[in-house]
DNA sequence: TTCAAACTGCTACTTAAGTGGCAGAACTGC
DNA sequence: GCAGTTCTGCCACTTAAGTAGCAGTTTGAA
């Protein structure tokens, strides 16, 4: 067993499956629900999809993970075939490649180029779990910023983007972050007055990188 | 790709599993440590042993997982060759069976009476691990104990037993709640005044085992 | 059998997180 | 260009969680 991930090329991705659809989902739309997971897999070819689990009592939402481009969903019923309690929004409008189960399981044995890709990418999905769970216990909200800030920096020509995360209004950051929006405020607010970030509606940046990242070196 | 799980007799592994060793961990002890999990992989075959992270500045700890009879671990690093940060602890005396992880690796893909246990049991890590980062967003510390008690009830000629969890100190319990000990007692007592719970030294007994099933029923 | 260590329960206090409400700014659709 | 919606920033207030300290109990090792 190899572990070299690359699969984001959709063009390999449809070469390797069989039978597919792909969809074009609205913002703020349903791209899947937990009932149809038992059945399709589906990949993320294009935009944003959010997965979360709300409160059934005070409708707090926490984000679990937020699907893009060479993401897979769901790995869980895939590998036990058992109903899988979430729910999914797309962020913005998205393209996704629906799949039967039954096939991807198959792949998921018989085909290396797709079992090299799919073995890393769930341990990359494990880790992010466990990461959430360990901010959400360890840390509180002004250094769970810091974190999520810390882990979605993308280095592109000097500029330090915020892919994922960026253009989410405070609200879904917060659902994020396991708070509200009022308690996010105030981090961020600390944030700006600090001088570590920038903020303009539905846009963060990266005001002093060096800061940024001693102070993420501080708590570990 | 069937999906059905069975693999907690020893024996059975053993014959599955080329070289390997078994080794006894004492209490209080190591067993092994984020350098080993990169070349080794573990099947636990007796004990209790605590898998957690602590905040490096307030020594606060996170218990993750609980590993019993037929656990396995580190599944992350099985699956990306990549270092993985955690402390592991004994929580009893405990044996442990030692494989060199390609062995293990190699498995995944020829053996079925291997994958077909591995896949669910990699389903259900993720599940709980879901569980936790939900569970500590979401809920309370009080709801987040009677969840854990939910979780680890198995019926056993009418009497509930809480394998997994009992015999721990209070300490331990609040670990795994993700709170303090003090913070968690505070619960524990409203959980027995409330007649649900019975607390001796080192023991939780159910003691209403409808008014518990009730109280995590009104959650979800 | 004794003594130290580990464990548990409780009180008082501090602080981070969450709630409610509101106003101004920015954007969107018409 | 206007009206309504969404988004953001603040203020004051409540509450759950965490901190500090201590005393009584159990346990197990010497």
């Amino acid at each position: 067993m190899q572990l070299q991930p690359n699969l984001t090329d959709t063009k390999a991705l449809v070469q390797i499956l069989g039978a597919h659809t792909t969809r074009t989902v609205p913002k703020g739309e349903v791209p899947f629900t937990p009932d149809e997971t038992l059945r399709y897999f589906y990949f993320i070819a294009d935009g944003r999809i959010k997965i979360s689990q709300i409160h059934p009592q005070t409708a707090k939402e926490q984000t679990l993970q937020i699907l893009a481009r060479g993401d897979m969903f769901d790995l869980i019923t895939l590998l036990d075939a058992t109903p899988h309690d979430y729910t999914a929004t797309a962020l913005e409008e998205s393209r996704i490649v629906q799949v039967p189960i039954a096939q991807v399981r198959n792949l998921i044995q018989n085909d290396p180029a797709f079992y090299r890709y799919f073995f890393p990418y769930l341990a990359r999905q494990m880790r992010q779990m466990e990461a959430l769970a360990v901010d959400l216990s360890l840390y509180d909200v002004y250094e769970r910023i810091l974190r999520l800030l810390g882990r979605n920096l993308h280095e592109e020509d000097n500029a330090h983007h915020l892919d994922l995360i960026n253009d989410l209004s405070h609200e879904e950051l917060a659902a994020l972050v396991g708070t509200v929006r009022k308690v996010l405020n105030r981090s961020l607010q600390k944030l700006k007055d600090e001088g570590i970030i920038d903020i303009s509606r539905k846009q963060l940046n990266i005001k002093d990188l060096e800061k940024l990242l001693d102070k993420i070196e501080e708590l570990s």
